[in-house]
DNA sequence: TGAATATAGTTTAACGTTAAACTATATCGG
DNA sequence: CCGATATAGTTTAACGTTAAACTATATTCA
């Protein structure tokens, strides 16, 4: 009739997983609470990645980028259409590819929306400091590395 | 015409929690998989908080534990409920409240989710190195509790 | 004591996500 | 060259989440 005894190290994973996912909880809202139009975090992201990196891309590469399944990124691309944010081809050298590309409109509400998260940001990066978070970024990388090439 | 230049205080936090939010994501989806009777993570973490924890508690005081809506937790106990993990009563001293208890059959489900789930966790933990995972643990734990503290 | 306010919980609508089934096109190999 | 297989993308169903509106009960205080 006894539970079973979790051991330390598993106990160890359940809380790191568990902060990281308040963290994502917490974050996730802070950020989309002040992103403009109803723009979620998800669509800020896939214009942010055509604004840093520009070209096309294939929805296959962006879902692949983000780590979500391309279902999820179908859900994003329509939307960001519809909002006139993305364009989205058939790829003519490859009928099974669509090429997105970021409209200027989109360019526009990718602006709009880092001025509007800058000042919260700003005074996040004041509280949290940066060199903490730069030097737990390498652990954060491996781990993310790990769990992404051992997945099932 | 140009796009505002994110400093690099910014771009670091928007990496920073990007990989929180890739590294939620994989290791959610890698335990619900393992999860028995189609078992959510939100569900197995309420049944594991009552074996841990013992005793009762509304469903207020869990929704704060987890970090999320009252809402969501309705709907996280409901479930719970219909399937026969949980009892859910009104609480005698207050009428505003209810009391959730554990059931036995919610004991046993969560028993067997955690030998689900033990052989493949003592695979991560195994890969991961738990002293670098131990280390992580304060800084997350500050980034955690400063987003829950000043949040709007 | 009674009105204003605070707290507990539920409900609804809208979103993102996964998994799985499905269509369509490309590539590979006998 | 054609059948088998791999890849790209979409669709659907089910789940969790938030925000906001809503009901119900407690508490505060004038």
């Amino acid at each position: 009739m006894k539970s079973p005894q979790i051991d330390p190290q598993q106990a160890l994973l359940f809380r790191y997983f568990n902060e990281i996912g308040i963290i994502n909880q917490l974050a996730s809202t802070r950020f989309e609470q002040r992103l403009p139009d109803g723009l979620t975090l998800p669509q800020f992201s896939v214009l942010n990645r055509f604004v840093r990196l520009g070209g096309t891309a294939t929805p296959a590469q962006l879902a692949s980028a983000f780590q979500v399944t391309r279902g999820a990124m179908t859900n994003t691309l329509t939307r960001l259409e519809a909002r006139g944010s993305i364009r989205i081809e058939p790829d003519p050298a490859d009928g099974r590819r669509k090429l997105v590309t970021l409209t200027a409109a989109g360019r526009r509400l990718r602006n709009r929306a880092i001025a509007a998260i800058a000042p919260d940001l700003a005074r996040v990066a004041a509280a949290l400091e940066p060199q903490l978070l730069e030097a737990q970024l390498p652990a954060l990388v491996a781990v993310r590395e790990w769990l992404d090439e051992h997945r099932l």
